[in-house]
DNA sequence: ATTTACATTTCGGGG
DNA sequence: CCCCGAAGTGTAAAT
């Protein structure tokens, strides 16, 4: 933390002069106070007074949260223009943003707390056992999908679209899999009847379709049979073990 | 606003303290400071240490925000249950969300800010120009889709899903509409080819089929001319006055 | 409670 | 830069 300034019910004057005064836009802001919003672009709302807090990042998001929702109310994307000012016993935040013409108005009656901050965060995001990660753990380890299966393309494209994988089975028959991190749903279920049609006229020949995925939505359950597919169960916690595995396997392969 | 409760650089034990009382989860929390963050549940994923503010509201929802980016980095939808303790000189904030069994954890090493704040906010919310305004202003003004289009139901049910609208165009044939408040995408198309040909199947006759979107993706459009379907622009702005205009005539109808 | 479709979706990758 | 699809999507409506 580098710098900061905290107001507890600041006059609007005093804000707004903190606010001017912030390291051109590289600090966050916190405005906590009851407010009024408008916003007019792709859409246009309205929302009537309550306390709610802003939020305005350095890259020039912005952001009303209400004390209720996970989600922010009204926002602002990155990129965006910031401009205040005090008019009439009010403060005005207005966002403009030069993509899309888009245009947000905060009105604050009265301030709560503001804070500018000089926050650093250099830190690294790792997001583990995504979708990938499923499709990267049946190549290295194509057991946990089938004993005996083989995969021969990732990515694969037939008529329809792409194949996550394709492969033989034990017994040599061409199979297509359908990889999915949630429960797959009907929608899933057709795509994959789709690439196995498209392979069986492709090649004349026999293609099994197989969905591999933590589980099934209800109505996926009975498409699936009645289309001759087939499901396995495959949680994303064990592929992200299999891939953290091979990681490991990696490192001391290194060591060797 | 009823209350608040704002600490700087508050020492840990002092911020646990004010987070253990605020009043049963009805306030907002502001946390700001150094921290690492942890989640575990329909994926898992690891923040390193850096500056962030932790957003925690009356509905048992958190966020952490970085100083970028319009979305939290982490985050624990409503309903989550909190649990603040203080260890060998960090404090841990956890929140578990019962219902999917997720987990997320927060390690602060440094306090720059603590806020406890009763926020009230009763304000209403109002979107206007959404994907339902636009129907209804076809409704409303059939004929912004085409001359002598006629609604005959709104919402019908296919087999395969809900239609926007079902009518009769100036020939008297069935017609389906799609309406979309984005360009269309290639799915948009695919769902609409579902119903217009469920519809053949059911009626053995002609069916019509018509996107009304402000405009359509490049895929969309080849997608959609190959399977015999049409597009209508439509603009979310022009639905919007349309319904405007007919609030207006209500108005009126009224003074008359 | 579960499923379905929408969103000012946001975000990231590929062409 | 646009197009496209996935997301720890969230959210509201309908079954």
């Amino acid at each position: 933390m580098e710098g900061r300034l905290v107001l507890e019910n600041p006059p609007l004057e005093e804000a707004l002069e903190a606010l001017r005064l912030r390291r051109s836009r590289e600090d966050t802001v916190l405005i906590v106070g009851e407010c009024s919003v408008k916003y007019d672009g792709r859409a246009s709302s309205t929302l009537e007074p309550g306390d709610r807090i802003v939020l305005i990042k350095s890259d020039g998001s912005l952001q009303v949260h209400r004390p209720f929702e996970l989600s922010p109310v009204n926002w602002q994307p990155s990129g965006s223009v910031l401009r205040v000012r005090v008019q009439d016993g009010l403060l005005f935040v207005r966002a403009y943003n030069p993509r899309g013409r888009e245009s947000l108005e905060v009105v604050f009656s009265k301030l709560v707390l503001l804070a500018v901050l000089g926050l650093r965060d250099t830190g690294s995001f790792f997001l583990h056992a995504s979708e990938e990660d499923m499709r990267s753990a049946i190549l290295r380890q194509p057991s946990i999908l089938e004993e005996g299966f083989k995969p021969i393309a990732v990515e694969r494209q037939v008529e329809p679209g792409f194949v996550d994988i394709l492969g033989l089975d034990g017994k040599g028959i061409l199979t297509v899999v359908e990889v999915k991190r949630n429960d797959a749903s009907r929608d899933a279920v057709l795509q994959l009847k789709r690439y196995v049609d498209s392979l069986r006229m492709e090649t004349g020949k026999e293609v099994r379709g197989i969905i591999a995925a933590p589980g099934l939505a209800r109505g996926a359950q009975s498409m699936l049979t009645s289309l001759g597919l087939e499901f396995k169960a495959l949680s994303p916690q064990r592929c992200g073990e299999i891939i953290k595995r091979g990681k490991e396997r990696k490192m001391t392969d290194f060591l060797r």
